[in-house]
DNA sequence: AAATATTTTTAGACAAATCTAAAAATTTAA
DNA sequence: TTAAATTTTTAGATTTGTCTAAAAATATTT
């Protein structure tokens, strides 16, 4: 079955939501989308009857493995893509997203499959995100939220949780990339940001909010 | 100002039989978009709207400056991504249309310009049709039509007018592709097939309809 | 537990792109 | 040069995805 863009673009949203929350709600997802409760609702019905989605009039919704499994397929287009564009065609690692929700619904397995490919089947992308095989499994990767990193101990910057370009200007500002040693040095709890340390040597202020969206990995004791 | 795919689809399609014929007729879009000559009218007016060509009730039409200036700069995405996808993710030559069909109407200049670089500034597609710089020039080529290429001269097939995956295995059966040294060596008038001799080898009866769609570029004497 | 606030859904409308059927204009042919 | 055939346009529907405003359901608060 291909999708349209629309339809794509809510599941890949509502696979997003789930994986924190279980349960998605309406508001949600519009929030997510820019859009209207009430579009929301409209294109609920439509997955529901495509057989994508558990959903109940005001109960609530998530994905079911079908759902999952095309949210999955989407992903995996889209941090190929990413990678694509940073690695081979030399762009910035946050100029990229916009060309990439493009990029993502271009239809043909065929296309997919080269590119991987070519890339030599990367297991993540420019992001520290992992890319899904063309079965849907992903790496598991042992990372951490900023926020619940224990202090003093230096990790690596795997991942981040979001591709707005706000955000990724910011981190840039903080000199925050991929890869990047870190180590929380303390912790304010008047506005619940946090002190850290990058590359040993910078110190720096991290919001609450962007802390949110970093994700460490503990870092192995022999590197 | 961005465009629709659909837009995009009727800019290029008018753009090509323009080519040919000066005026182009609502049937002829319709035929070669495989719609109604109603969604050609109404899309017609649209294109009026936006001032991309001269139009007046059935009296035919045209695109204008800005028009064909747009139709070249799709036709530039459409051959870029044809040369990505044969050169580089190894698709052969008659399985690249549909896919480029879609790529070509992502929408960002960097994308293309990137592309474009990475591929070495390509001067021809793989199948041998010019791509157009980003200002619109594209290299000219002197090919003639293989109906009207005379008898008992070595050519090369240098463009293929379709790429209509019928016409395209139809080639690959007789053995025929770029670059094949091609010489007419007979002419039936009874119904204008043609017998051609491929890589001064292999004897090959050709359609009339066939043939048209065939591009022959004389060779150097010297090579 | 009733009143209030929030969330979600429905109802009705709109724009884009398409369709069929019928009307209007043009072209061809007798 | 009328009549017939063809082409083109209009009129009215349909589908997809969206919207606003109002109604219905659920959640919260006093």
């Amino acid at each position: 079955m291909p999708f349209t863009a629309a339809e794509e673009n809510y599941i890949k949203t509502i696979f997003q939501l789930q994986l924190n929350e279980g349960m998605v709600s309406t508001n949600s997802v519009a929030t997510a989308l820019e859009t209207s409760a009430a579009s929301v609702t409209d294109m609920l019905k439509k997955l529901k009857l495509k057989k994508l989605l558990v959903y109940e009039k005001y109960k609530g919704f998530k994905l079911n493995n079908e759902g999952k499994k095309t949210a999955l397929g989407i992903i995996r287009k889209h941090r190929l893509w990413e990678t694509f564009l940073v690695n081979i065609l030399h762009f910035k690692w946050d100029e990229v997203h916009e060309v990439a929700e493009q990029l993502e619904h271009i239809q043909s397995n065929q296309l997919i499959d080269h590119l991987d490919d070519f890339l030599g089947n990367p297991q993540f992308d420019p992001h520290g995100d992992p890319i899904p095989d063309s079965a849907g499994k992903m790496p598991i990767l042992s990372q951490i939220n900023l926020t619940k990193f224990p202090l003093h101990v230096v990790g690596e910057i795997c991942s981040v949780g979001s591709q707005s370009s706000d955000m990724l200007s910011l981190l840039s500002h903080k000199h925050i990339e991929i890869g990047s040693k870190i180590s929380v040095e303390q912790y304010f709890a008047f506005d619940e940001s946090i002190e850290v340390k990058i590359n040993n040597k910078l110190l720096v202020n991290i919001s609450a909010k962007l802390a949110q969206h970093l994700y460490v990995k503990k870092m192995n004791y022999a590197s």
